[in-house]
RNA sequence: GGCGACGUGGCCGAGUGGCUAGGCAGAGGUCUGCAAAACCUCGUACACCGGUUCAAAUCCGGUCGUCGCCUCCA
């Protein structure tokens, strides 16, 4: 409702009319679009997704509370304007003072009592998109209230965690601060995770410069865990380049992860019902810790990663060892990675899945194997390698061990 | 101009007063039919200029640079 572009133009609309299409039709198709980029990168779908234009009686009576408490005033016009100076404490997360505020820029032709009064209502005109009826006449709500007035519904009127992009602290998070801790006298949100800034190559990304790369593209070039990984390896609120540099080193640390982690997987299928490498179990217990306090040191994930990392070299050096591992210890790592790597983390794959399950496919793969270390046993090399080639193009990597034993994973 | 984030070895990127971050790339080695994977060894980096301190990437002051915001875009 009013996503206005720098021509004065309604985004939606606009988009609505060059497709002839309702503009809900147009919301609905980004929205689905959005969640199949989440899915497909494991992001978690939210339990609940309020739409604003679904809250508009909430807004209007969150607007009204604040006029009556005497935090807004409404104009000539119809439109309702918070009144910044009843909010003393406005700007306080992102450090900015009310006095600083007026600055250079004087607010022309408003009838804003301070330039940095925010809306919570607007009048419409005739031709407006949206609009409803309002104690104030024929409008919508202000471009902050739907995410206090949502929040409070939804979460209460203090909760946990606020999140967001560092762009967004000002002017938008302060007010939705504004807001809703004028009306309650209560924090809004506890912590603030505000991610830093996305640039390509060290430049801004923008649909102007050409050099815009969605979610859709990526996938397309590197696998969603890589991605994830990417991500991850920076902490939340530093600045993000995107550059195919950078995505296939991520991609190179991400796949050494998890060769180690199918390596282990592979080494349970055979593995004896043993104690053997019992000991093993204390140093999980210690890289589990050394994760835990990583992570608990305000999101550090590229600290957690490196754990991962750390253990992975442990844990090949462990299988690299002639002697067997127990299976139980075996699963032990296992359950780890998938702990760690995979619920938390969220790049390890709950299944690795090339068409069919990688267990489906098992007797198929194991039977060329055999076929192959029969080739390589009369030195037919050229069927070996034959038989690697073919596999490798339908995703499956085979590695020779010392030991004469082959141990295949995905790619 | 104001506010904020950031500036670490070839690249990515942790680290906030003394102690090896980690990954990628690169070099050498072990292993190996080849390949792949793995393991071992190798890099004395912290934008710049001053200052504090026995000791600074880490604290203080200043400078420069990058990015974001300062708009009725949420």
């Amino acid at each position: 409702m009013g996503h206005l572009l720098d021509t004065g133009e309604d985004r939606i609309l606009k988009k609505a009319g060059a497709l002839h299409l309702e503009p809900m039709e147009v919301v609905e198709t980004y929205t689905r679009s959005y969640f199949e980029d989440m899915d497909a990168l494991n992001v978690l779908r939210p339990d609940i997704s309020p739409r604003a234009s679904g809250h508009i009686p909430e807004q209007i009576a969150m607007t009204r509370a604040l006029i009556e408490k005497g935090h807004a005033y409404v104009t000539e016009a119809g439109d309702v304007y918070f009144d910044v100076t009843t909010f003393p404490e406005y700007g306080k997360l992102s450090g900015r003072r009310l006095d600083e505020l007026k600055g250079e820029r004087e607010i022309i032709a408003s009838e804003k009592r301070h330039p940095a009064d925010f809306a919570l209502w607007r009048h419409a005109e005739p031709e407006h998109l949206m609009q409803w009826d309002s104690p104030w006449g024929k409008g919508f709500p202000g471009w902050h209230i739907e995410c206090s007035a949502m929040s409070m519904k939804y979460l209460g009127e203090t909760f946990d965690i606020h999140g967001g992009g560092l762009e967004n602290q000002f002017p938008h998070n302060e007010c939705e601060i504004a807001q809703a801790e004028a009306l309650t006298g209560k924090p809004f949100a506890r912590y603030w995770i505000l991610t830093g800034s996305l640039t390509i190559n060290g430049e801004k990304m923008s649909k102007s410069l050409g050099n815009f790369v969605s979610v859709k593209d990526a996938l397309k070039q590197y696998p969603a865990g890589a991605i994830r990984y990417f991500i991850l390896s920076g902490h939340y609120r530093s600045p993000v380049d995107y550059s195919d540099e950078a995505l296939e080193a991520a991609q190179a640390g991400w796949e050494r992860l998890m060769i180690g982690y199918q390596r282990v997987r592979y080494e349970m299928k055979s593995a004896p019902e043993s104690d053997a490498g019992s000991g093993f179990e204390a140093v999980l217990e210690e890289y589990r810790q050394r994760f835990r306090e990583a992570m608990d040191d305000d999101f550090n994930t590229p600290q957690a990663i490196a754990v991962l990392q750390d253990m992975t070299r442990e844990v090949n050096t462990l299988l690299d060892q002639s002697e067997t591992v127990g299976r139980p210890i075996l699963g032990a790592i296992e359950s780890l990675y998938r702990e760690l790597g995979g619920q938390v983390l969220g790049f390890i794959p709950d299944r690795l899945v090339i068409r069919a399950d990688l267990e489906e496919a098992d007797p198929l793969i194991e039977l060329l194997i055999k076929i192959r270390a029969e080739a390589r046993k009369n030195r037919d090399f050229s069927l070996a390698d034959a038989i690697r080639d073919a596999l490798n193009r339908v995703g499956i990597v085979l590695e020779d061990r010392p030991d004469g034993t082959t141990f295949y994973r995905l790619r």
